[in-house]
Formats: C-alpha cells, structure tokens, sequence
DNA sequence: TATTATTGACTGACTGGTCAGTTTACTATT
DNA sequence: AATAGTAAACTGACCAGTCAGTCAATAATA
C-alpha cells in the first residue's frame, strides 16, 4: 500500500549515473555531494534519501561495473573449443571491456588508491578479481588436463597472463600513444602460450641458441 | 655572505620524510599540512619557506622514489653477459626494488590517481617509465641483434615484459597471500623468454584486424 | 489523511595558504 | 671582545572559504 509508486531503482540508477560521470570528470575527491545532485536532477536531500553517503557509492559503483563483465566469460569454461582458442578469445573479451572501461578508468583508479584506506573497497575489488582469477585458472586447468598446456600448476600460468592483462592497461596509462591495448595484449599471450607450450619450460632455460 | 648556514637540504629531507610518512599512512588527501609540519618537527609557515604548495610535496616526492632506481638498472646495458642472464637480473633488481617499495604503495597509488587530474604529475610519472623502458628496449634490441632472441620488434618484446612486471605488482595488491612478486616474476620471464626464444612467435599476427 | 518522497537552507567542523612579526646565527665595526 | 647590523629561517594565529551531512517544511499520492 505504497502511497508512491516506487522510483527507488529509477532514482538510485539516476544517482549511480551522476557520481561516476562527476567522479570520472573530477574525481573523488575533488566532487560535491551538490555536483551530484545536481548532475542527477534531484535535490542533495534525495542523494541522502538513497544512499548512506559519498563512501557508499563507491562500493555500489564498483559493483555495477564489474559484474556485467564477469557474467560476460563465465560462458568460456564449457565452451568446446581447444585451449588456445577460448584463451585467446577471453584476452580479447577482457580487452574489449578494458577499452570500453577506459574513459572510467581515473575513476576506476580513485578507487584502487581508496582501497588501501578503505577496507570495504579494497574487498569489493579483491573479490571481483577473485572471481576473474577463478574462471582463468579453470581454464588453464583444462588445458593441462588435456595436455595442451605445461605448466608447473594452472596458478602460475593463471598469474602469467592476469599480470600480463592488467599491466597492459598500466603500460597503456602511461604512454597511452605508443600503447595499443587490444593488439598489445593479443601478442603479449602469444608470448606466453608459445612458453606455455613448450615443454619443460619452468626448468633451466639454456639450450641452443 | 650569507648570515646563516645553508639548512635547505637538511630541512627539505625532513619535510619530504614526514610527507612520505603521512601521505602513507593516512593518504594524500587526508593528511593536512599541519601534519605534516608536526611530524617533520617544523612549523606550517616552514614547510612553505621551502615549499611552494601541497602540491609541489609530490613531484619532489615521485623524484626521490624513482631517481635511484633507474640509475641502478643501467649498468646492465653494458654488462658482458647474455641476454637471458641479464634480463633474469634486470627483472631480479627491479622486483626487489617493488619488494622495497611496497610499504609506499598507498602513496604511490594516490599519486597514479592524480595523475589523471594532473599534468605535471602525469608527466613525472611518465617520465621515470618511459628511461625504464628504454633501458629495458636497449637489452631487448642487444638480444634480437645477437640472434639470441626472437621478435617482431624489441618494443613489443618490451612491452610484454614491462607489463608482466607492473601487472604482477596489481595482482600482489589484489591478493598479497598468493602472489609472491619475487617468484612470480621470475617464472612469468622464463614463460616470456621461452616465447621469445621460439623463433616466428609473431608470424601470424598482423594479417586479420 | 497517512505515508513516502523531495527539497535546499543551514550547520559546524575543517583546511590550504598567508603574513606580520620574532628568533637565530653570522658579519662588520669599534 | 663587545656591540650593532643583517638577512635568512621560522612561527602560528588567522582568513576566507569549503563541504558532508541534517532537518524542518512541503509536495505528491493512494
């Protein structure tokens, strides 16, 4: 017996909406509870009415951005394709969304310093990353079940390519002209699967040259 | 003659010591300069006989965590040994130095997320990347001339190795107790050297796009 | 009318940077 | 050696704002 029909999700979008375009233009910090209310359309009061406070976006930003991308691999781990195919087709998934989600990234980096003050966004974070982890390292367990893969342990290769992933977006920050992160990321695992599929290859590493 | 010994050194360490210390611990954001003069031993007004602004704290800041780092890695490019050898020590300094640095990490975090906002602090981190991965080229260019790798170009090689380093960092943060950056690094070079040792790793790359 | 939704003026704690004045440590003069 | 002179070094109260969050009042709806 509401007495409103009730706009909540309308009205929490129409907020979530506001704080990561003022977040990302201005950043955290620097962005008033007023720039969002008045980006959203509605009043600071409202803000309020809807959300905790500016802390509390964050947890909720963050959770709208990565949990489309996460449903989007989770596919890859039944899909019948050899190893090869579904690894590269899941860097380059990942390198789609890392080049849709780069003009969020100062956003998105905000965040991370946040983290390391904030024990509730360094877990939202840890957990997504966990997740993506969980679906590579099945992945590359697949491989090295069906011998199309060596490796020490599906882990390591895990770490392998994550590492490669998410320093590439680094690379790309910093010298954004010389990077290009589809085709940068597209080499750099061809790179590792060619040691991926050696044999041996954790051992000593001089043999002809 | 000046009527007074010359303390600018002494008491610009002092004051950079204490902005290290506070922006670590409580974030650049939070840390008031009253703060900071406190834990220096100094006044307010002090910090501004030396300093120009809040601001100016983190280019001289970014310059004393970088500056001896580069200077160390570049005695490799004359040294006598192989590629591989050198690589291995290359990555080997340069993770015990992120080992080192890990406690500024919140710091160093902070300052990437104003780099999106602020040029000059943009640019000082682009430039201590940028010599690093000049001195990584140059060893890369010394392999591939000498037969010893192999490589569409040095720079891309680089790039993959670069960004296995700065991901393997990321992947530390997102999870400390299973990433273990000295010896992740080290076997993530030995799977890149494996791929840069097979030659045509890069032969069927650029016909589609 | 009862309940929910919305508003924006208001509060009070907080801060980067300033500046008028003080202290310090050295030099020059006697 | 004592004194005066001097510029650098230093101080901290103060200013002019800023902002997250509150709340009393009001609107809209069932």
């Amino acid at each position: 017996m509401s007495p409103k029909k009730d706009l909540t999700e309308e009205r929490k979008n129409q907020i979530l909406d506001a704080a990561m375009k003022t977040f990302t233009e201005d950043g955290f910090h620097k962005t008033r509870m007023s720039d969002i209310a008045e980006t959203s359309g509605l009043s600071k009061g409202s803000l309020y009415w809807y959300f905790d406070s500016k802390d509390s976006l964050i947890i909720h930003l963050l959770e709208r951005i990565f949990e489309p991308e996460i449903k989007d691999i989770q596919t890859l781990l039944t899909d019948p394709r050899s190893i090869d195919e579904r690894l590269e087709t899941y860097v380059e998934r990942i390198s789609e969304d890392m080049v849709k989600m780069l003009k969020w990234m100062p956003l998105f980096y905000d965040f991370v310093a946040l983290a390391f003050r904030q024990e509730s966004v360094k877990n939202t974070i840890s957990k997504y990353y966990q997740r993506h982890m969980d679906i590579l390292t099945s992945l590359i367990k697949q491989g090295l079940d069906r011998g199309e893969l060596h490796a020490d342990s599906e882990l390591e290769a895990a770490i392998a390519i994550g590492s490669m992933l998410e320093g590439t977006v680094i690379l790309w920050f910093y010298d954004p002209d010389k990077i290009d992160i589809k085709r940068h990321v597209k080499t750099n695992l061809k790179l590792l699967l060619q040691g991926l599929k050696t044999p041996l290859n954790y051992q000593t590493l001089d043999q002809d040259n």
